[in-house]
DNA sequence: TCTATACCTGTAACCGGTTACACATCGGTT
DNA sequence: AACCGATGTGTAACCGGTTACAGGTATAGA
């Protein structure tokens, strides 16, 4: 491996001048920058980010923490923050959390051992001492903090945007399905959606989900038309159960829209694939990722950041499990 | 932050001893253990990886680079190595390369400068220098390599088993989707498929797709029934193509799979949510990702390796949109 | 001519770990 | 008692960068 020692040899100078061209800092002259730069040319030199980083007490990674790249929500997140911070030189160091407190712990340790200059993070408990306690910028993503910066979507709003549509198109016999208990998001959704309802007088029922899992999914999409035979109406948690749900009434013989409406949450790349086509609450993921990467890196370069949290609002996708209705 | 010397001078020894703890080598007195163990848990110590690095020239990170988290298949694969680098206390930097070639140099690049120990990538080029010169070992996942190590699916077999099956059932007017020229998978996949339609003697149209993002997905369903509307099997090179297809089948009112028959090629989440659920080629991807992250592990750990590349049998999901047949 | 200042460069300390080596002690053998 | 290997511990060099500081030269101004 060739170091900054072999460079300086090699152009016959020292090694703090060959640092110096290496960051366009202090005075160095003409000739010798051009003779430094061919050296490294010749030797095919890069420096090492560890020794850098060592003396620097930072480095150029961020971490990421995700609960699961499988859920085809977080790509687009994962995928908005990598672009972002590909642009700006920085890497990431990447985990899924299975939002599971120990996993986080641990991947918030090993981040910091190895001098990432800055965390984004799908946590559930933003107060938790692990992040008070970092004393590196952190942004949290599809998650709210009160007093940290975060990048999230309306849930809330989300949830009763739905639950007007559905309701407005007609299903009296609405079933809410409710997320996880421990996934802050989903939660959100769920108030807002049952807000909404019971603002309108809307009669429904709700069926607790536990898991966002595929196989899982099958399960709670059966359950809806076995508990509450008489639904006209499904508000999902994600575009999973949502899919899940269609796939169902499918199976049972109910016609979508006619007999079942379907509103799900997120808007996948699978919504738009599914025949009928899901009717469902759009997030931005791709942009909130890239949205929490910028602020992130604003934070980590000092920038004073006029505003440290973005909400994103979200919109209804009008497709094919819901009914037309004049506007 | 504390360091090795904080934790020394707390405990009453020298760095080299806390060393010793910390690493359990060389000899060290149980009762001098017990008062560094305790050092270290009261002033909440966690050993700098940087710096460890530098000095070993080699880290407990791995690279990642995959085409594009955002195609549905990739997160198994990254989810799979993901799961098992962290077993095994790696971590892991991750990069999407849009399967270009620049920005797989920039990754690597970055990848050496952190003292990696290992790389994964999912290249079309495990031929070019980058690779060959790298002297950290580098598995190749979902693509093959003749001389590296690789971990990929039988896709030439794959694109063999969907020709028969289609034939079997009956298409006769058969379409076949040649995915982008430069991604290799893909061509395995049509160049399999072609052999075995040809020496069934089956009649068959090619059509050829530029890339496999959902939006472009769409257009090319469209043209394969505009060019050849008398299409009455499609074998597409990914569950997404597939699905624009099934959708677009949908749309024009063919009946699937009575009139047109679709076989799709990964089996990601999606295909099973598809009403009528995709038939496609089954690759078993999170244990492919699983399987390069041990054969990788394998290899920096200096275990000698018997077999130095893995490939995965693929098999027929027969879902709904190819008819049913006695065996 | 003398001095102040900008320009240019090198030496060596430092970042926080690991480890080679030196040295000391201890228990057991002959 | 002398000797030996096993055990236990500390000092300092080292990994590959960055940078404080010192020292030197050139140029301009007094």
């Amino acid at each position: 491996m060739t170091t900054i020692r072999d460079v300086a040899k090699h152009a016959g100078v020292s090694v703090a001048t060959v640092s110096r061209v290496l960051n366009g800092n202090g005075y160095v002259h003409e000739d010798t920058r051009s003779k430094v730069e061919q050296a490294i040319r010749e030797l095919n030199y890069t420096p090492n980010e560890v020794a850098r980083s060592l003396y620097k007490r930072k480095s150029k990674l961020i971490g990421l923490l995700l609960p699961d790249i499988m859920n085809p929500y977080f790509p687009q997140l994962a995928r908005g923050v990598e672009d972002e911070m590909q642009e700006n030189d920085y890497r990431l160091i990447f985990g899924n959390s299975d939002e599971s407190k120990k996993k986080e712990m641990e991947y918030i340790q090993t981040f910091i051992q190895n001098n990432v200059v800055g965390v984004i993070s799908s946590t559930n408990d933003p107060d938790a001492d692990m992040y008070q306690d970092l004393n590196i910028p952190v942004v949290f993503l599809d998650r709210t903090s009160n007093d940290r910066p975060s990048v999230y979507a309306d849930g809330r709003e989300g949830g009763r945007i739905a639950a007007r549509e559905i309701v407005r198109r007609g299903s009296k016999a609405i079933t809410l399905m409710q997320g996880p208990a421990n996934v802050r998001p989903a939660q959100e959704r769920f108030e807002g959606a049952a807000e909404a309802l019971a603002e309108q007088g809307a009669s429904f029922q709700v069926l607790k989900t536990t898991s966002f899992s595929l196989s899982r999914a099958e399960g709670f999409a059966q359950e809806v038309f076995r508990q509450y035979p008489d639904t006209d109406g499904v508000i999902a948690s994600n575009d999973i159960l949502a899919s899940a749900v269609l796939k169902e009434a499918h199976r049972l013989g109910k016609r979508v829209p006619e007999d079942v409406q379907i509103i799900g949450f997120d808007d996948i790349l699978l919504s738009s694939l599914l025949y009928p086509s899901l009717s469902t609450i759009h997030q931005p993921a791709y942009e909130m990722g890239r949205e929490a990467a910028k602020l992130l890196i604003g934070l980590i370069e000092g920038e004073r950041m006029e505003r440290s949290s973005v909400e994103f609002s979200v919109t209804f996708m009008e497709r094919q499990t819901t009914r037309k209705v004049e506007s």
